[in-house]
DNA sequence: ACCTATTAATAAAT
DNA sequence: TATTTATTAATAGGT
């Protein structure tokens, strides 16, 4: 139909293929369409260009429906081919492979907690006990390494500590001292006046540097297992 | 085309809308076929008659492959309608929860058997640690129950069979004696006849019963960590 | 995208 | 279901 007819071959001239594509991609949708119509059929239509676009018509706009109708249809068929090659039967097998694994895992979980142990043979439980004994001990290890870093973390700023501590403590001696002459020549200045002394050092006020800090020694509560140093430390 | 136009609308004459299904059916494979080798396009037809009947075409014979492809193609529109209403999507998101699930477990399970301890917190390390005990305690208790009935059953046994073992003694004395009085008849009506007298009982065929079992006492291994009763036992 | 000569499809009859 | 035939529909090639 047309000027000419036409070899059922590849159309090599580009334009001429893309416009034949175009009209008849536009003739089956519409014969699609008036099959399905007129003969209360079902009908699927998927088409993909030569460049990959896709068109599709499917009856009351409804193509998944009638894929999954097709994929029922054949599944007999196929299976009789080719019992596992379809993409549903691979991620079915995943799924229940990571099913399987999790139960594995769940189960295993269950055991190194200590629980559901009725099933388990002597043999078995003798196994477990030993990985939790080599377990135990590696976490233990990485404890106490832990606590000595911390341990000597606090006591090297004990240490910083003590010793801004003695300095704070000979600072304000001397400045007792200096008061003290200060006072001595008040008073010979002022001998008979009557006037009231200078007040004293307010000691009140000048604590032992220690004390600012608010902390208890570190040691204190090491054996309470509440020993908690700060985590971003690690 | 053909003697008068048609309405677009179902056909209701039973026969023309058969008649008229066939040939167009034919009709739209045809086309299909022609517009996939002309313009070099992918393309699969899916058609159910009225009936229910099954018609496919597919361009070179592989309709799983271009439905695929639609899957595939479509997946991404579906996914800006609607996002979380296909099954691909509920099966990936699925897949990805199962994925997430079974790493945790895994590093739990790491944990447990004192590896990759390094990230670990202080707190978290001894929060381990005491499950870690615990679950110990727990094997252990249930070790040692298995244990003790394993033992029991073992004594009870070992009991039964020195029963049994003494009662046979008694039976293999009583019948030695027997035969010392039956030799000691022989001996009185055979005097001078210089017959050989009836072979001794055989002693050597009727070993102890308690050797017969082959076991080993079962205390003797106790200590060593080979210990394993029969497992289908418990 | 439209036109139109020409072919292809097909409705109805057989 | 197959063939025939009159008629309409589809479309190739040109604009």
């Amino acid at each position: 139909m047309g000027r000419g007819r036409v070899q059922l071959k590849r159309i090599e001239n580009k334009i001429n293929r893309q416009v034949t594509f175009s009209k008849r991609r536009a003739g089956l949708l519409k014969k699609a369409h008036e099959i399905s119509v007129l003969c209360d059929a079902e009908v699927a239509l998927v088409v993909f260009s030569h460049k990959g676009k896709l068109f599709e018509y499917s009856t009351d706009s409804c193509m998944e429906k009638i894929l999954e109708r097709y994929e029922r249809y054949s599944y007999a068929e196929r299976q009789l081919i080719a019992p596992e090659s379809d993409v549903n039967t691979n991620w079915s097998m995943e799924y229940n492979r990571l099913k399987a694994k999790i139960e594995l895992l769940e189960r295993n979980q269950r055991h190194y907690l200590g629980e559901d142990l009725q099933a388990m043979s002597p043999k078995e439980l003798q196994n477990l006990e030993q990985q939790l004994d080599t377990a135990l001990k590696h976490i233990r290890t990485r404890k106490n390494q832990l606590m000595y870093e911390s341990i000597n973390e606090l006591q090297k700023k004990e240490k910083a500590i003590q010793e801004q501590n003695s300095m704070l403590s000979k600072q304000i001696k001397e400045r007792e001292k200096i008061l003290r002459a200060q006072q001595e020549q008040w008073d010979q200045q002022n001998q008979g006046h009557n006037m009231p002394p200078p007040l004293p050092p307010q000691q009140h006020q000048i604590q032992h540097p220690y004390m600012l800090s608010h902390q208890p020694s570190p040691f204190l509560n090491m054996g309470l297992m509440q020993w908690s140093p700060n985590e971003q430390t690690y």
